[in-house]
DNA sequence: TTGACATATGTCGAATGTGACATATAGTTA
DNA sequence: TAACTATATGTCACATTCGACATATGTCAA
């Protein structure tokens, strides 16, 4: 989705339900971003424990150091198919991948959205 | 990854060990593909078990309906990212996506990558 | 048949993501 | 201190993905 969830909800007013879908909306955001944590995370994780740098791991899938910092640091701009690349690069697998996009929930444990990923949103 | 893994293995020889490194890099796309064939098969059918057109599952992600058609066709333009927001949308968990993309593998099942998908490589 | 709706495909300008580069900021060893 | 290595940040030109539109191809009832 290019342009921002904000400007899309003011224009052309939501045919359905607009309060219930506006709500739906931040969860899948939300959702996304925790996502994208998870994985960034995972890759540092990972590289670290592989003790490789992050110049070797940009050579692993075609990249950059730069681009390889930004996506240890869910930058806005790294995409969700890059971050699974260099996890995929470093050797995990699509099972482990799954598991860090949705682990399964400790019964009583879920985890509001702290501020600092909620800056994380898309421009 | 902008060019194709092709191009970039033809150009300026690989420093660290080009056939391991070669496999790796098949394999790592062909999870990828694999995890958007699922992603996309999955949002067909929660689509359909929700009973709305794509025309209606557009507008809930911002989207056309011919981009929701790409969707479900795993058509090389679609995103990762936007095959997730679609199954969010629908009101999918993260820990259902997180299946999607890596189910738990039943002991001795493992598929091989069909020549069909292997053709949603990259271009 | 025709008409209506749902889905697929092709194209386009604009938005977003990319690798690469320069450069800044640690951290470490001398 | 300086020199060196690893990581972070900003920018840019170019590649990819985007929503939108037109249009083709079903699919099904009247």
């Amino acid at each position: 989705m290019k342009i921002s969830k904000k400007k899309k909800l003011e224009a052309a007013g939501w045919k359905v339900g607009s309060a219930a879908e506006f709500l739906e909306l931040s969860d899948a955001e939300a959702m996304l971003v925790n996502m994208k944590v998870a994985l960034a995370k995972q890759v540092k994780v990972l590289r670290k424990k592989k003790k490789i740098t992050q110049q070797r791991l940009a050579k692993l899938i075609g990249s950059s150091q730069s681009r390889v910092a930004k996506l240890e640091t869910a930058d806005r701009s790294v995409s969700m198919e890059l971050l699974i690349r260099a996890l995929l690069a470093m050797g995990a697998t699509p099972a482990q991948v799954g598991a860090i996009v949705g682990p399964r929930s400790v019964k009583g444990t879920k985890k509001a959205v702290s501020p600092k990923k909620k800056a994380l949103v898309k421009r």
